[in-house]
DNA sequence: CCCATACATTGACAGTTGTCGATATGTAGT
DNA sequence: ACTACATATCGACAACTGTCAATGTATGGG
């Protein structure tokens, strides 16, 4: 996999967030294996210290776009670390990529956010 | 550790959710490290579908309480496992247990799930 | 006192994860 | 073409995780 032609931009290795998740909540009713499995999914990406102080650092920079090698010194990693944790955050749809000539851009996906944060809401 | 004069009835391994993070939010500023890894340790305890399902179901039995033995069934996993994942979610604080007997009765902490899905809330 | 029951703990094991150094890929400038 | 640079991928490794079978611990009933 992963083709060679270069125009892997905003890459979406999700067909989407799934269509029957999009009101369940945590605390209404029993999840059933399935919702369950696609709700960790998305919290297994954001249940990391690194990457929550990347998705921090993307979003506080939501004025200007950021890119990849603003995110390296602030965390204190390797680059191929900090462009792993950034495919991890892409792949589950938590954040965006976009690439513009050598510059990778990355993006809040707020959407995301929001839908994991009303699962979790209780009551 | 683990007493065993049977009072260990509501077990609070953490000190208590810190102070500092009482109204940080992911989107806000960056986190800085201490902050993160605290907000990632109860976001670990969530991503996993078993623990997942594990709350949904103490969650909706909200009426009456929920003892272990009522949750080994519906999840199909050992005893000894589920236990296991119970056993984290309580550390987290994402749930309460009470020993009544021979029985564990577990219950939501709303408190933690609420402070996790503001932190998540976007904007 | 003994047994059955409910739950927790232990030890083991495969699978996953976070990190790094080395390397590859692609872009832009000279 | 060559070089410089930004980023991604690979391979490796230690650490962590989810699961189970076996065992331990405590409670309540006879």
């Amino acid at each position: 996999m992963y083709g060679h032609n270069g125009r892997v931009t905003t890459e979406q290795t999700l067909p989407a967030p799934a269509s029957a998740s999009c009101c369940t909540t945590l605390t209404a009713e029993p999840l059933d294996a399935t919702e369950a499995q696609e709700f960790a999914r998305t919290l297994k990406a954001l249940a990391d210290p690194t990457r929550l102080r990347l998705v921090s650092l993307v979003a506080a920079n939501n004025g200007s776009e950021t890119c990849a090698c603003d995110l390296i010194d602030p965390v204190g990693l390797g680059q191929p670390t900090v462009s792993h944790h950034l495919k991890i955050l892409v792949d589950a749809g938590v954040l965006h990529r976009e690439k513009r000539g050598v510059w990778s851009y990355y993006s809040l996906a707020a959407e995301t956010l929001e839908r994991i944060a009303t699962f979790l809401s209780p009551a």
